[in-house]
RNA sequence: GCCCCCAUCGUCUAGUGGCCUAGGACACCACCCUUUCAAGGUGGCGGCACGGGUUCGAAUCCCGUUGGGGGUGCCA
């Protein structure tokens, strides 16, 4: 118990949360509650010139849609990389104290003319045994010692790096400013951080923080590195390229459940049967089980997931998350009503409005194609006659309303799938739509008629 | 260029030497059901990248080739 581990998350707010973030959240969590141990929460917010605060907040906001919450007691955090500032220059002082790291005055451009000279890459370690004094300008860089560096990682076993083809890195800036790997590195080990889960894209800068982490008389963490989420062309998700917002599906109506549940099938099997609550893939979830391969992200089974989600919630649960995607204007009633019936027609809650907007509207738009279509055969126009007719004295409830079609459309030798078309297109403009006589009688008597006439008039 | 990782249907995956004539899901196609559209049901299409080994036996182990990906910043 005395060694709970403790799993971080650390994401650097210069963009919309993301989801490939999202997923390496979701490993971390399910490892961090199903251990008892802690989820860290490190916004990695150095790089000055490109975070903003607002990023932060949607960090934030984002892991608690997906179920990351700042309230459940495996939660730790957010804390800001920013704060840590000394205890990094500290470790930066103490590293070149002992020996471990060296000041060089080459710029990046003297680096690369010198390399291009000697017919290289890449720094040299030229500056390494100057001896040079800390300055202004100057950058400290690590000495990477000889030999090799094997970085046991918990997804894709053994990881051997050769010392001599990782060059002497830079640990703090010539402004002063330390750099990511040494502010990762401490602020793992001050905040007792035990195992790291992160994308494939950390497995090369591993060997130069574990060296770090042993420099600082630490042993490293259990690492372990997931595969990236890459788009069609098979390359890693990019902001710029991709749509990868978490923001975004959200907004565009896809359920936090099924966002969860498709991400985590991403390199990794749930099981027998794919769809599964959380509870479930937080029990079964092991970093040894997950492929080793870019796994793309596939919207269409996304959407295909969250039609199921969609289909699993009740009439009220639907409603409500149906609710914010509706105009503002409109009101609870008919939608309210009309969800059982559209429950099973909707990919996504944003596709909501537009079943059932012939009826917030008094004349809704008339498809040409279907109306021509509906109103082409022979029966068409008779047939409506007779349903305005018998729909204006019978019981008003989707039973009858079928039955009393049925019974007026035996004489024209046709099914129920034609003769519904005309009042179908007369009540809502189209061809297709929610389950007509339902939704008959969800619009009640007088609208309905009022519709089925004016259909009628509008032929001539 | 150099370093590292990877390789099962179009996609996500199951598969850890014999249970595989490779299973499921999404997508696609057909049929059924049907009150349009969906949903649901049934069936179909489709894969172990290639070449060598090892073994009685290889999708599974080893080597190579090819092909992808990631990294190579005084970004994180």
């Amino acid at each position: 118990m005395a060694d709970a581990p403790r799993y971080r998350f650390a994401p650097s707010p210069t963009g919309m949360f993301h989801v490939g973030g999202a997923r390496t959240a979701l490993h971390n969590w399910a490892l961090a509650r199903r251990t008892g141990g802690t989820f860290v929460l490190r916004i990695e917010d150095t790089d000055e010139a490109r975070n903003r605060p607002e990023w932060t907040e949607g960090i934030i906001e984002a892991l608690a849609w997906i179920g990351i919450s700042a309230d459940d007691p495996h939660f730790e955090g957010p804390l800001y990389q920013s704060h840590y500032a000394g205890a990094h220059l500290e470790a930066a002082e103490r590293l070149y104290r002992e020996g471990f790291a060296y000041y060089c005055d080459m710029t990046p451009e003297q680096i690369q003319e010198r390399a291009k000279a000697e017919g290289t890459t890449g720094y040299g370690g030229w500056s390494r045994d100057l001896g040079l004094e800390p300055a202004p300008g100057r950058v400290l860089r690590f000495k990477v010692p000889m030999g090799t560096t094997v970085v046991h990682d918990q997804v894709r076993g053994d990881v051997e790096f050769d010392n001599g083809v990782i060059e002497d890195f830079v640990l703090v800036r010539g402004n002063g400013t330390p750099v990511f790997i040494l502010a990762n590195v401490v602020d793992d080990m001050s905040m007792g951080i035990t195992n790291v889960v992160r994308a494939e894209e950390h497995l090369p800068n591993t060997p130069k923080q574990q060296m770090l982490w042993t420099a600082l008389g630490h042993e490293p963490p259990v690492w372990a590195h997931v595969p990236v989420l890459v788009n069609e062309q098979r390359k890693k998700l990019s902001k710029r390229r991709d749509k990868v917002a978490l923001e975004q599906y959200r907004d565009e109506g896809y359920l936090a459940d099924a966002m969860v549940n498709y991400l985590m099938t991403l390199g990794w099997s749930p099981g027998e049967e794919e769809i599964q609550p959380w509870s479930a893939m937080e029990e079964t979830f092991r970093l040894e089980d997950v492929n080793l391969s870019p796994a793309f992200f596939d919207l269409k089974k996304l959407t295909a997931f969250n039609g199921e989600y969609i289909r699993k919630l009740s009439p009220d649960e639907l409603f409500d998350a149906c609710r914010p995607f509706l105009p503002d204007e409109w009101g609870d009633e008919p939608f309210r009503s009309m969800v059982p019936y559209v429950q099973e027609r909707l990919k996504t809650l944003a596709e909501a409005p537009s079943t059932v907007d012939f009826m917030y509207v008094a004349d809704p738009e008339i498809d040409d194609d279907a109306w021509n279509k509906a109103f082409a055969p022979d029966y068409a126009v008779p047939l409506l006659s007779d349903v305005v007719e018998a729909y204006a004295t019978c019981d008003w409830d989707h039973a009858t309303l079928k039955s009393t079609m049925e019974q007026l459309m035996e004489r024209y030798e046709i099914k129920l799938g034609k003769a519904q078309a005309a009042t179908r297109v007369a009540l809502t403009g189209r061809s297709v739509g929610p389950p007509l006589f339902e939704a008959l009688e969800v619009m009640g008597r007088d609208e309905s008629l009022r519709r089925m006439r004016a259909a009628l008039e509008r032929i001539g």
